[in-house]
DNA sequence: GCATCCTTCACCCGAAAGGATGATTTATCC
DNA sequence: GGATAAATCATCCTTTCGGGTGAAGGATGC
């Protein structure tokens, strides 16, 4: 902040040196007063653009980041498109059984489909593939 | 933006206006030119600080929200420390062995642990328990 | 001192989940 | 047309979970 006022300051000086160089050698004689002060207004207000964010404290606004799918990691792995189905119902909290029924297939073909999960995940639990699924952001 | 550039473009067209103002009726004569052009400097840096942001774009920062945990509900819903605890370790993934080992205790104590558990989370599974304890923000 | 809550542990039983293996059907690719 | 991968289902067996019940020791508060 200090810093930022120094520097506010110094480029201020810098400025009101260059006006008087400028009005002094070329301007005042050749321009009409209404052009000089176009251009101070001009440049002042450029300097306040430029300054006006290193003076006031940037606002951080906290958001949620969205979830991004990562299909490499889907590829990577060899999770099928199935998988991943039954991937996302298991870490919603459904049961083999569940799942089985809103997927409109036999129990043993999730389990199936659970247990080639578990090895391309390298787990042994749902609960465990939940935590690495999250991870490489294969679920939200 | 549209919209912004018009209200820019006014609020300048009326500073210059005033300026022209000010300058006919009483600085000129009274002030040197010096304090006329520093005025002029002053108002324009104001209306780059005040224009600067509206005319560029804001940046907005994406961040994770840091957890901080739901007291209130676990007060509500009568969670001790301890089913706290072992809540957490479950959804890292544990088994109920495991979690016995980490904590020094029977598999038998952390069966009952999270037995209440689910009775106080309205739950029946421990992925379902996971789910809800996210949401209550029980957990990260 | 007594009630209450927390923590601990035990036992039983049935349901769910996990591991291994094999088989069939259906696409898809070369 | 044969190879390959995905999806489906099954069977057998073991482990883990979940539900119910009971009980004991310790801390807290009135």
């Amino acid at each position: 902040m200090t810093r930022t006022v120094l520097i506010y300051g110094g480029v201020l000086a810098l400025l009101v040196a260059l006006l008087k160089y400028v009005e002094y050698r070329f301007l005042v004689r050749d321009m009409s007063m209404e052009i000089y002060i176009g251009i101070i207004a001009v440049l002042f207000t450029v300097l306040g653009i430029w300054a006006g964010p290193r003076l006031i404290k940037r606002r951080v606004i906290v958001v949620n980041p969205a979830f991004v799918l990562n299909e490499e990691a889907l590829v990577r792995l060899g999770i099928s498109k199935r998988e991943h189905e039954v991937l996302e119902l298991m870490a919603q909290g459904h049961s083999n059984q569940e799942i089985a029924e809103k997927l409109f297939v036999s129990v043993n073909t999730i389990k199936t489909h659970l247990s080639n999960l578990f090895l391309k995940l390298e787990v042994s639990r749902r609960t465990q593939a939940i935590q690495k699924a999250k991870e490489l952001r294969l679920i939200p």
